[in-house]
RNA sequence: GGCGCGUUCGUCUAUCGGUUAGGACGCAAGAUUCUCAAUCUUGAAAGACGGGUUCGAUUCCCGUACGCGCUACCA
C-alpha cells in the first residue's frame, strides 16, 4: 500500500514553527516515498477554530511551497460520522454512557487545575472506578430515553496493555490500568479530538502518523480506539519538540512573531532557505552538509534520521540582531548569496515591484544576456558553494543602466552582502532610485570626519566627467545633468576608474580609503556595499558624477 | 502526584564500545584594506551526576538530578 500522511493543524492561530517543521516532514516523507500529502484542518473546536487562521495556516504551507495531494478535508465536516463510530462502540458493548453531570469549566489556568487535580488523586486512581462503566444496557438505555445528557466513553479493557513501534522513539508500551476511560463523545454531541483524528484518519486510509512527541502519550489512547473500531492502526512517528531558548514552551504570547511563518516571509526569508533551516531542526542525514536543496532533501530524509531530543530555537528578545535564531538568518544570507541568480531573481523582482522600484526593462523577455556576468556565467553552480570557488568578478563592457544585463549585473554584485530580501529595497535602493536615505552613521563616519571632501568629491565629479566618454545614455529616472561637452574617450569601467581615483587621491594627498568611502556614502547612502570600483561602474558615469556633486548629504 | 520521553560545545548536530569527540551557526583574534554585518585563516568552547557491565565506555544497564510531554466532556 502506497504511503499517505497528513499535515492536521487545528486552526487556532497562524502556522507556528514547529507545526511547520511537522508539515516539512511529512511533506518530505510523502515525496521520498512516492506517497501522498494530505492536509486536515482539524476544527472541532469550535471555540476556539477561527477561518482567519485556517487562511493563515494556508499562507505560511502556501509560502514554504506544501501544497496538499489532495482536496482539503476540514475535521468539523465528518462530524457526523464520529458520532456515528461513537454509537456504534456504545452498540457493541465497547463503550458507555456517563451519565455524570459535566463539571462546571474550570476559569483560566486550566492546566494547573488538572494537574492539581491529578496531583490529588495520586497514584491511587482507579481509572475503571465510573459507576456507569457497569450500568446495564437496559437502564442505560433507558435514561438516555428519558433525556439524561451523558457522555460516551470508550470502555477500556482491565487486563493488558497498548503498544507500538514508534519510528522515532521505539517500542511504547502502557498498561491499560493508566489509561482512563476517555471520553468519546461530549454530553453536547461534539466528538473528541481522539475519536475525530482516529475515524479521519481511517477515512483518509492514513499510513503513517507523523506528528509532534506531545501526542506521544495520546497515541495510546488511539490505539484503543482503533482497536475498538476493530482497524489495524496506521504507523506512528514522533518528532521532538522546537523550545524556546530557556527550554520552555514556545508560544506567542510569551515570544510574539518570532513563532510565526509569516513572520518570516515578511521579513524577507527566502522559503526555500527556512525550509533547510527546519529540515535540520531535530534531523540529520548522518553527515556534515547543511545546505539541502528540496530535491535532496526529499531524496535523503528519513525517520531515522530523526532525533529523540527536543531542539531549541535560540533568540534574543532585547538584541535586535538576533531576533530569531541566527543560523535561520545566516542560511538565509546564504541562500541569497550563492543560490542560483535565476532562482533568485523573481523574489528580488517582488521586492522592488512591492517598493515601486521595479522597471519593467528588467524583465527578461526572452531576451538574452548580452553581458557576462560572473555567476550567471556559472549559471547552474550549486548553493552552497563556497564563495571563494566562485568566479570573480570580471571587468565589463559600459552597460546601459537601467537594462536587463545592468539589473542581472547590478542584484548578482549587490547581492553577496545582503541577508535578506529585504536589503534590495532598503540598503540597495541607492541602486535602482535616486529617491534613497543616507544612513546618519555612514554620513558622521565617511563625510563629516573629512571637511575637505566637500569639496573634493564634486571635483572628482569634474575628473570623471573629463576623462570619461559618455558611452552610456542618459538614465532615464535621473535628472538631466549638465554635462561640459569635452568628455573624454575612456570607457567607465573598473580599471579606468582606479586609475583616475587613484591619481586623484594622490594629488590631494589623502589616502584612498577617505575618497572611495566618501564616494560610498555619496552613492549608495549606506556604509557598507561592494567595492567602489564596481559602485562606480554599475552606477554608471552619468549617476556617478550627479551624486558626487550633491551636497545634500552635508547638510543632514 | 502518576505515567511516559529525553540529556554531546551557548545553539543546531556527527559518533551506532576503541576518535586528538568531527562539522555548522554564533563568539574571539588575525588577514584583506576603499567599507563591511562580505571573504579567508586561526582559536576558545561539550559527553548532567553517581554506580555498574567490559580489556576499554559519550555509546550498553541501573539510580539520581534536571528538562519536556500527557494526565480535560481542549486540540
Amino acid at each position: 500500500m502506497s504511503v499517505r500522511v497528513r499535515f492536521a493543524p487545528s486552526p487556532t492561530g497562524y502556522l507556528h514553527i514547529g507545526s511547520a517543521r511537522t508539515a516539512l516532514f511529512n511533506y518530505l516523507y510523502a515525496r521520498n516515498t512516492g506517497g501522498k500529502f494530505l492536509l486536515r484542518i482539524e476544527d472541532t473546536d469550535l471555540a476556539r477554530s477561527t477561518e482567519e487562521s485556517t487562511r493563515s495556516i494556508l499562507d505560511g504551507l502556501n509560502w514554504l511551497g506544501f501544497a496538499p495531494d489532495e482536496e482539503i478535508v476540514f475535521q468539523s465536516d465528518n462530524a457526523e460520522k464520529h458520532r456515528a463510530a461513537a454509537r456504534r462502540l456504545l452498540e457493541e458493548g465497547k463503550a458507555y454512557r456517563d451519565f455524570t453531570p459535566k463539571e462546571a469549566p474550570t476559569d483560566a489556568n486550566v492546566k494547573e487545575a488538572i494537574k492539581e487535580r491529578a496531583r490529588a488523586q495520586g497514584a491511587d486512581k482507579n481509572m475503571r472506578d465510573n459507576p456507569y462503566r457497569h450500568l446495564s444496557t437496559d437502564e442505560s438505555d433507558e435514561r438516555a430515553a428519558a433525556g439524561d445528557p451523558f457522555a460516551i466513553r470508550l470502555k477500556v479493557p482491565t487486563e493488558g496493555n497498548t503498544s507500538f513501534e514508534d519510528q522515532v522513539y521505539g517500542l511504547q508500551e502502557r498498561d491499560y490500568a493508566d489509561t482512563e476511560d476517555l471520553v468519546l463523545l461530549r454530553s453536547d454531541g461534539h466528538p473528541l479530538y481522539n475519536l475525530a483524528v482516529v475515524c479521519d484518519d481511517i477515512e483518509m486510509q492514513i499510513t503513517h502518523v507523523i506528528r509532534g512527541q506531545d501526542h506521544l502519550t495520546n497515541t495510546h489512547k488511539q490505539i484503543l480506539i482503533y482497536e475498538a473500531l476493530g482497524v489495524t492502526p496506521p504507523t506512528f512517528a514522533h518528532l521532538p519538540l522546537i523550545m524556546a531558548p530557556n527550554k520552555g514552551k514556545l508560544s506567542k504570547r510569551k515570544h510574539g512573531e518570532v513563532v510565526s511563518m509569516t513572520t518570516y516571509r515578511d521579513a524577507g526569508f527566502l522559503p526555500e532557505a527556512f525550509r533547510n533551516y527546519l529540515a535540520l531542526l531535530g534531523w540529520s542525514a548522518g553527515e556534515e552538509q547543511e545546505i539541502y536543496s528540496l530535491d535532496e532533501l526529499i531524496q535523503k530524509f528519513s525517520l531515522e534520521g530523526i532525533h529523540r531530543s527536543n531542539a531549541v530555537f535560540n533568540f534574543s528578545q532585547d538584541d535586535p540582531r538576533k531576533w530569531t535564531d541566527d543560523k535561520a538568518q545566516w542560511m538565509n544570507a546564504e541562500y541569497i548569496r550563492t543560490m542560483p541568480l535565476d532562482k533568485l531573481l523573481p523574489h528580488v523582482k517582488a521586492e522592488l515591484k512591492a517598493n515601486k522600484l521595479w522597471r519593467e526593462e528588467y524583465e527578461p523577455d526572452g531576451r538574452a544576456l548580452t553581458a557576462t556576468i560572473p555567476s550567471t556565467e556559472a549559471q547552474v553552480f550549486e548553493a552552497g558553494t563556497e564563495m571563494a570557488d566562485r568566479p570573480e568578478a570580471i571587468a565589463i563592457e559600459p552597460l546601459e543602466i537601467g537594462t536587463y544585463d545592468w539589473y542581472i549585473r547590478t542584484v548578482d554584485l549587490i547581492r553577496a552582502r545582503f541577508f535578506t530580501i529585504k536589503d534590495f529595497s532598503s540598503q540597495g535602493r541607492a541602486y535602482f532610485s535616486e529617491d534613497f536615505d543616507f544612513d546618519p552613521a555612514a554620513i558622521a563616519k565617511n563625510l563629516t570626519k573629512f571637511p575637505d571632501l566637500k569639496q573634493w568629491l564634486p571635483e572628482l565629479a569634474d575628473r570623471f566627467e573629463a576623462e570619461f566618454a559618455q558611452s552610456s545614455p542618459p538614465y532615464e529616472g535621473g535628472v538631466d545633468v549638465a554635462l561640459s561637452g569635452r568628455g573624454g574617450s575612456l570607457p567607465f569601467n573598473e580599471s579606468n576608474i582606479e586609475t583616475v581615483v587613484k591619481a586623484f587621491t594622490e594629488e590631494k594627498g589623502t589616502k584612498l580609503g577617505v575618497i572611495m568611502n566618501g564616494a560610498r556614502t555619496l552613492l549608495t547612502g549606506v556604509a557598507v556595499g561592494p567595492s567602489m570600483l564596481s559602485v562606480f561602474e554599475i552606477t554608471g558615469l552619468e549617476r556617478t558624477i550627479m551624486r558626487l556633486r550633491s551636497q545634500l548629504p552635508w547638510r543632514l
